[in-house]
DNA sequence: TATATTCATTGCAATATTACGATGAATAAA
DNA sequence: TTTATTCATCGTAATATTGCAATGAATATA
């Protein structure tokens, strides 16, 4: 692909790049949105509820529990995945800033 | 890459992920910055700011375009490229409606 | 007219992503 | 112990993305 050149950025452009990037499949979009809705949820329903195959879903959840947006807990033979509040907190915290940039000024064009 | 199956998901995740795909490279993040710190800029000054090469940055104004979160006015010889607002403001209600989602419920782990 | 400047487009090489089938690991139930 | 269930990981095919050199198009300047 041509490797991105994170080091010519900074952290900050490279922390929202990060978590846009985690946002920027559909999938991973509704699984959150389902997280939300549901409070838990285990990977089964998830394959049920979004249409996709199972080791897909699976990669996607692996993704999004990396970023440390989603955390799983154990619960007999299933997985318990739902959303961890204080790193979505902080991750809100970041891209707020980014997408709440002024905007008051006149435009060139 | 296999393909992404936008059509077993709502216009609306659909809408979120293209979004969120256009902020998950740094360079556009950067270029995002500058044209709001700047307020307007020319494609030659944000190569000789971001550090990447000219029709590296041309493809990403044209991706920032395309999306319609960017314009581009001829003046001269050069183009200057500025923020549509309308479109930002638009695009900033999508995306803080889903990372604005309700966190207030007891988490299962 | 000839040259310089500025930006877009094309084409390519390198690499990343998406999706899934097959398989593995772990626990629960018969 | 055997079987079923649930989820993770591996491997692979198809496709998308990143970055750049080369080139093209348009205007400005000598």
């Amino acid at each position: 692909m041509g490797i991105t050149k994170t080091e010519i950025f900074t952290d900050q452009q490279n922390q929202i790049a990060t978590f846009a990037k985690v946002f920027g499949h559909p999938a991973r979009v509704a699984i959150l949105q389902h997280l939300f809705k549901i409070n838990a949820c285990i990977c089964g329903d998830l394959v049920e509820e979004i249409g996709l195959a199972q080791p897909t879903i699976s990669q996607h959840l692996k993704e999004l529990k990396t970023l440390g947006l989603i955390k799983g807990a154990i619960e007999g033979t299933s997985i318990c995945y739902c959303i961890d509040k204080d790193n979505w907190t902080k991750m809100k915290s970041v891209m707020m800033q980014f997408l709440d940039q002024d905007i008051s000024k006149e435009s060139c064009c």
